[in-house]
DNA sequence: CCGGATCCGTTTCGATACTG
DNA sequence: CAGTATCGAAACGGATCCGG
């Protein structure tokens, strides 16, 4: 008699509909990676510095992706490869990077070169451009 | 002998850094009742239609508080009162707030009103000026 | 009543070893 | 390379209790 804890409540505020998916430690490194730093790959994400363990990562990448923030493929060239991609959903959490970048940056010791945290401050909307122009360049080879 | 786990790896990353203290379902719902929603109390947080249990909601309250995000005050006129407010620091959330609202109302199902969703994207750095403008008279009190 | 603290079962996380 | 399997540690969460 294993009794059930009852499911999550929701509720209709965005804010909590986001954190459904973004609030855990992992998630969002993970779209960071792919969207700052052009990591692709199950073993890029692993070499991130952060420390991630393996079933995590597969785990998260898995939810990412049931969630459509994620997609996921083989490389064609080499079957061994699975490559990762942020879908138009997921290349909207733009905004939302460079403004938990800047808050982090500005608040907390970190070892962010201060000019890109200053563009990210002064030209907003250029350097979110970029990163779009990026992402759909990125996507050609697809 | 219990092997205790090593501690979280740290990385020099803004983003990182920001979800030491964020990266929870439970961290930015409490900022965001202080910074939208004008809750100020244990029991108004309590209420906020998402179901915090007691013990976790004073853990958060106390993490945010060490972290330098709110401060906690007793109210001089009921003592049994204590208040919670943003610090600078704390409002300084107001950006990113402002984002993961507009994304979630964008790319999940919400209740919120399409309204004010549309402000929070096309006079966004008005409506950034009237939360910082409410919070400071709010200060005005204290 | 308000703001927690404690207890304790359940769930998730996470380090490591292992596999296709 | 890209993940599973395992299993102890830690976090969560519901109920309940407590000091003011």
């Amino acid at each position: 008699m294993t009794r059930k804890r009852p499911p999550k409540r929701r509720s209709g505020c965005p804010v909590n509909a986001a954190l459904e998916m973004l609030g855990d430690s992992w998630s969002l490194l993970i779209v960071r990676d792919l969207m700052l730093f052009g990591r692709k790959t199950f073993r890029e994400f692993l070499a991130s510095g952060e420390g991630i363990a393996t079933n995590i990562l597969a785990d998260r990448l898995a939810k990412l992706e049931a969630n459509g923030i994620v997609t996921r493929q083989r490389d064609p060239e080499d079957a061994r490869r699975v490559r990762y991609r942020l879908t138009e959903k997921g290349i909207a959490l733009a905004p939302v990077m460079l403004e938990v970048a800047v808050w982090g940056a500005t608040h907390e010791k970190t070892a962010a070169p201060p000019e890109s945290i200053r563009r990210m401050k002064d030209e907003r909307d250029r350097v979110l451009t970029e990163i779009r122009a990026k992402w759909e360049a990125e996507g050609e080879g697809a």
